[in-house]
DNA sequence: CTGAAAGCGCTTACAG
DNA sequence: CTGAAAGCGCTTACAG
């Protein structure tokens, strides 16, 4: 049979229509409310609306979307083969945001997870968002064609984080590292710190390249040498207690780890070279992260860094992408944001005298 | 203008059915996959997979609704303001374990929100379920009148939790709270505790009784007299510090709070309470927990209890849900099934000598 | 093996 | 002020 919605009981505007001795026609533009129905007679209202209310009508939301060719869905993706729902994962506060913003403006959420059918699906699993008005990209990195074809076609997209690749064409709502960490830097140095380490790890990602290039910002803001504001990239395999006891010997008495990835890698190693080596902190050594501890564990002391403000990330992500669906103009300087990040005092201190 | 899609650049079938040289019927065809597809010439089966493998078609999912009644979309209610993704909170697990089963079968998520254009709006938000093939509702309580018609227009729905309020028409999976307090009880009673008080939360709902029950069943089993196990029902503010002398002079040694509520703040009024007396854990009092501290603060002493298999039962669920949807056969007893809970051991010890 | 046609429940010009 | 009709993008008998 065509439609299982009829043997499903559903209550069609026909049924009212029929009850009401209208057409359906009609029937649509009363339900349908304020400007049309002006210029329907209220004694024919009135019945409509008493046999809507008598049956209980409800809108098919299927029929109803596909009539106008919206449908008041938000599409999320991450390019990860599990959605993040992971408890102490750095996506969650976009989530949060996400979620918060969208009900706010009366949408919903379609939450694509990358199918387990197809592995490597990143590509893949793109063209399903189309299923929503538009959709939210979130993630370190992504399937750019994927994306690239979603653009071309029109479909309105916004991605959670900076992503210049594709030039003005990909609307996004990301976070100033670059600002934040050379402000980091220069914390540190009125503290007293002088040379600096900046530990990255391997994998690399825009967010990743934007702190780095914020520490050399910073340090070259405030005159520092190369020497003195060094870049270790590891995975943290060779960052040993020798590595950390020549870093104090060189005077090197500040370590910026690279914050935002999922386990913090950087700073672990760094930590725990030192604490084999007897290097304590802060006295000997003040650790900073560019970013926050999100899953920091009880006990441990909370290193200075910024904050992302990840959750209101993803509410303007969600506004900037209504704008788009709804066709609201948005001025080019508005499709492309940086949000600052504020900085977060933790035990960092002045290096040993 | 009816229909903006095709103005969004939106792929149809009938444009890879013109790419293909083909009927926009064919195309449906192909696209259905296995069996109907057994009747069409692999040659044209793999021009027009090719095509639309070129135009990276994706089926809009609200015809596809329209015209079938299936998109491969579950959807989740919480009836809630705003959807639980709030980090401690109880709801977190059963989304996890939800995503987790939904990505592995292939489905995708539509997270209902409860827009805020609509302040009360359970039974108003309940109908746009429909755009998925089925629901899943997740939540201590519910609103009743929207599920029932739903279930009456023969829409699939899971509930995560116990409710048998509907008979059997309401498929669920709960958890077994009521063997899982008895068992607390037993628990306690072998470590020496002989006279209870339980604690419950002013806020009803089936897991809240299921509880209670449980404690009274536990009671029972252990041939206890109705004076040694005794309810409170509060909101916290009537367990002073002399409440809770009071009950240790009359030799109530074992305390067991309500758990599974956000806040647990039947338990926090004890252990405040305490504190204020002097009384310490678990020397002089024993706490436990119907259920586990979630979102636990660091120190603090972990509580007897046992853990409830949210995640789990939130795959369950999908499982079930899946089934109903595809029309697979379930037998009655699998439509209503109550997974068990596992003992959690914490700081509670024998009564003082 | 393939296509023309009806239908799913709605919206929206267009006529009257 | 109201209704007949076309169309949204699909599925599914039904003919050929």
């Amino acid at each position: 049979m065509s439609g299982n919605r009829a043997g499903r009981g559903r209550i069609r505007q026909s049924d009212i229509a029929r009850l009401a001795g209208v057409s359906q026609t009609t029937v649509s533009l009363v339900l349908n409310g304020a400007a049309e129905s002006a210029a329907i007679a209220e004694s024919t209202r009135e019945r409509v609306l008493a046999a809507a209310e008598e049956l209980s009508y409800v809108a098919d939301p299927a029929a109803l979307s596909l009539a106008s060719g919206r449908n008041r869905l938000l599409g999320v993706h991450t390019f990860m083969a599990t959605f993040p729902l992971g408890m102490s994962n750095n996506y969650y506060p976009y989530l949060a945001g996400v979620e918060e913003e969208t009900a706010a403006q009366g949408y919903d959420l379609l939450l694509f997870t990358g199918s387990a059918a197809e592995p490597g699906a990143g590509p893949v699993e793109l063209p399903r968002l189309r299923m929503a008005d538009g959709a939210l990209l979130i993630g370190r990195r992504f399937a750019l064609k994927g994306v690239e074809s979603l653009l071309d076609s029109g479909f309105p997209l916004v991605y959670v984080g900076r992503h210049d690749e594709l030039g003005p064409r990909l609307p996004y709502v990301g976070a100033d590292y670059v600002t934040a960490t050379a402000t980091l830097v220069h914390r540190l140095h009125t503290l007293g710190h002088r040379r600096f380490v900046y530990v990255r790890e391997l994998d690399d990602a825009v967010a990743s390249d934007d702190r780095q290039h914020g520490f050399a910002t910073g340090a070259e803001a405030l005159g520092l040498a190369a020497d003195d504001a060094v870049v270790v990239r590891t995975d943290g395999s060779d960052i040993t207690p020798e590595t950390v006891t020549a870093w104090l010997e060189d005077g090197r008495t500040a370590v910026i780890a690279e914050g935002g990835t999922d386990d913090l890698a950087a700073a672990r190693a760094v930590q725990n070279a030192a604490a084999t080596a007897g290097v304590r902190f802060p006295d000997d050594l003040s650790l900073a992260l560019t970013g926050e501890q999100v899953g920091h564990e009880c006990g441990a002391p909370v290193l200075t860094g910024y904050s992302v403000p990840r959750q209101e990330m993803g509410r303007q992500a969600v506004r900037l992408l209504i704008d788009l669906v709804t066709g609201a103009p948005v001025p080019a300087a508005r499709r492309q944001r940086l949000l600052s990040c504020s900085p977060l005092e933790g035990v960092t201190s002045g290096p040993p005298r």
